[in-house]
DNA sequence: TTAATAGTGTCTATAAGACAATATATA
DNA sequence: TATATATTGTCTTATAGACACTATTAA
């Protein structure tokens, strides 16, 4: 803890701090490629360098690092994040990092549903399972890491919980679940291990004592399932949930 | 990422950045109790209020933050740490947690072998396996927190790896592993299913192409292991890490 | 009918969990 | 010898992984 004496606020310099954001998504399947791809909102720089960043903003005095990335969007892309939590990542502190002068970043990761992003899908580009964009392509700075590092984390929550980020609203099937999952980890899985596990961690929805099956699918009605487990798993139960690869 | 406008950097008001530092360690048994024991290192404060809290620091120009928890110690309890990797656990960032003023604290988990904290024994308090002080007290301001969640991320990292924290050394036996363990944990560990598991991720240690035995433990001489693997695990060994309770 | 998706049955290999036995040292 | 720790053997149970099969819808 820091000393208490007065002066202690002012007698050094102080660093402006920068919250950046990897927002990802899993994109909804085409018909050239019916599977999920995650994809990250970037931004195109006005002035050089030209590429594509991460969205980005200075944190103000009377803000979280919640309010600061809330507000990047709300500023720079004209997004409403909802009630969406921003994960903090890690700190980027080097302090050569910023040509400008001392400049902290708080690297945050952010899911949305890509329903929530209608309108800028020309703002998003795919990525790979480890974190690369698909097309080869770099961000500037040092953000072509923190796409990395946003997607293994993302990659990591999916393995312990069913919908850590909340993509999937508050029912759902398990064949949209798993989508969900194969979109994240960009590697398909095995649908029948897959299923027996997720179940364990999710209650079938029932309307008047009868389950509820969703006819959208062309195929045989799915259950649906609520939500209502998770965050509440058990250390023994957490382990479980490591998923099957194929 | 932010603007790169000349103005920008001065624009706005910046807060103060400290580091607080939860220094953990698995103590030596004693004979009235037995087991490894987690502890933190704390400093009295002289101001008030004087309860015990996590040594701490302002980051300074030109430092990043491993430099100042480096620096928090030599300065404050000198002690020096090594090469021993401080991690960070998260930011503290509610404008309103320190009243002198807007202070982000960034805070680190940093683990030592208790052979590295000899003389400072009396700074050092008894931790149980949530996080809480043994005796019962608490932390001043949001240091009671802090400390939970860094005895949490200690307690993963060692689900997770033989020993990440490298609070063992270059070579060790299977008993002194386990005894590191079972501090982490606060609990006892299957013995047979433990060696059995972690031997997968050791390779023992040879001379000559002879196995080396430890003799110093009173029965049957042990097998050494090197900690080689360590690190290397691919995702599949990463699960199966995981450890067995009883 | 065919196609598509949902869901179940079952077998094998692996490993956790548990208990017991054996091995090798010191006092 | 007794005692302590290390190490191995083995049994049961659980489940991942794999494959095949049945079920229920739409077109």
């Amino acid at each position: 803890m820091v000393d208490m004496s007065p002066s202690s606020l002012s007698t050094y310099p102080r660093p402006s701090v920068a919250v950046d954001v990897a927002l990802l998504t899993v994109g909804a399947a085409t018909d050239a490629d019916p599977a999920q791809r995650l994809k990250v909102l970037v931004q195109q720089r006005t002035s050089t360098p030209r590429g594509p960043v991460l969205p980005g903003r200075f944190v103000r005095e009377g803000e979280t690092f919640a309010d600061a990335v809330a507000a990047t969007f709300s500023e720079k892309v004209g997004l409403d994040i909802g009630g969406a939590e921003p994960r903090l990542l890690g700190m980027y502190d080097d302090p050569q990092r910023d040509e400008r002068g001392w400049v902290l970043s708080a690297l945050h990761v952010l899911a949305l549903p890509s329903s929530m992003l209608e309108g800028i899908e020309g703002q998003l580009l795919a990525v790979d399972a480890e974190g690369h964009l698909a097309d080869g392509r770099s961000l500037e700075f040092d953000h072509d890491d923190m796409l990395i590092s946003a997607v293994r984390r993302m990659r990591r929550h999916y393995e312990e919980s069913p919908d850590p980020y909340r993509l999937l609203g508050d029912t759902f099937t398990l064949g949209q679940l798993r989508d969900l999952h194969e979109g994240v980890l960009g590697e398909p899985l095995l649908k029948d291990t897959f299923n027996r596990r997720m179940k364990q961690y999710l209650t079938e929805k029932l309307v008047g004592g009868e389950p509820v099956r969703e006819h959208e699918t062309g195929g045989r009605p799915a259950l649906v399932y609520n939500r209502t487990k998770d965050g509440t798993l058990t250390e023994r139960e957490r382990r479980r949930l490591l998923l099957p690869r194929r």
